[in-house]
DNA sequence: GTGGTCTAGACCACA
DNA sequence: GTGGTCTAGACCACT
């Protein structure tokens, strides 16, 4: 059963914060088809949020096409995302935990690698460009 | 001089995305002592934010000790972050590269590689917890 | 309930006052660990300041983990401060509180007094100097 | 000679403060009747501000009738203020220094005692109060 | 021209 | 209803 961990303190909405630990946990493949989702009253007493938020989050993902909630017997995975979970994926982790053990004893902290890798994935997995507001306020008035 | 990259859709507040942003190019080295931020209107010009939106991240890296505002000259760095670009940096960041450019080859998407990363990191430097919010109140009333 | 009172005349940023005024209830013991601060609205009709202003000063006091803010609920004290509410503290107050007598009726105002004051503490207190800015820039270009 | 301190991070406009530290010196005697300020360019070293600001904070002085600038002389106390050091000053202070010391000793740091004394003070010889804004405005509409 | 503060108002996240 | 973020614009302090 996946858990859910809310940092308020980082800004991120915390109903967004659900949603994308769930769609992790599905690239990752711990979350299966049919896996069934926790309770809204299981994430309240795990993260302390309201009810409502948790509810949020899951008709989200439930809009997105990824899980499917039903009355009275809880909510369930019904799509998958991604290839993270491929043939190759076993050799990757383990390789990139080779790597973080090496980063660990060359002395970097958490956030060291962590502004290291977002680097790197940056410059080879390129983010979608955001085109600049205004564009469309341009061509309205 | 550093380059902001603000993405409003992100969820997260887009000062804090300067923040960051500015933390992690201290901690690759971008970012030197004695370096000089951009302007807050170079900022507006480049990410289309509000002004007030630029001083306000730069006010929160001062209260950090990192950069230091002088009225009529400019915002510049006086503190340094982290070891992200110490003598193994160089090895680390070719090694990294290497495995992002095999990720790739396997088929996975940008989000399958953070998720696999943010899997790995998350369990080799663990994050500090989160206290419960209400611990102080639940003692109360 | 703390209540806040800003002069807008002095030159010190109202948020400054705020935050200022808070960390003097929390060393004197006025403010406790778990107590409420009073809501933006309720310091907004006490001290005509603009909302924003109020909130500007907690994410100060939150920033130095000093209260936190939670949504739909309030500002609570988390973190403590100082030590003016020892068991000594009452005897000091009170011989200060006499002190400050005689030096009403030997004629001095309270512009006076503070003056003499300040001198006494910064004499026997040192304030920790600050350093001349721009000590980082002057290596540089 | 008086010897200027501006702390930039306190909010208070430099030249206010370069105001009210001439203005305590009067109250304390440090400064008297044709004593000479330091010049521009001596505060100027001392300090790190800006020439202007100097001046500014000359004119001020000089408005309220404490000092006069000679063109080619420099700037001479004219004017004196309160009561700070009249017969019982040096007891006050005496008293008051011995007061200090038992707070230290008691573990007060600097904070703390400022937080006591201001505490007192705002008692002993209350400021002043403000009139709430809006008040002139209610007239004139 | 650069940064700092404040105001006003809008919209969102959360309880 | 409470706090969080952003925008827009004004005014001030400083170089």
């Amino acid at each position: 059963m996946i858990e859910y961990h809310v940092r308020r303190r980082s800004g991120v909405p915390a109903y967004q914060q659900i949603v994308q630990q769930t769609e992790q946990a599905l690239r990752l493949g711990h979350l299966q088809l049919g896996d069934k989702l926790p309770t809204a009253k299981e994430v309240v007493a795990a993260t302390a949020v309201n009810p409502n938020t948790v509810l949020r989050a899951y008709q989200e993902l439930q809009r997105a096409g990824l899980v499917e909630s039903r009355q009275g017997l809880g909510t369930f995975v019904v799509g998958t995302l991604g290839q993270a979970e491929n043939s190759a994926a076993g050799d990757l982790r383990r390789e990139l935990t080779g790597w973080a053990a090496k980063a660990r004893s060359a002395g970097l902290e958490r956030e060291d690698v962590l502004a290291l890798i977002t680097s790197v994935v940056d410059q080879e997995f390129p983010p979608t460009a955001e085109p600049l507001p205004g564009a469309a306020l341009r061509e309205r008035s």
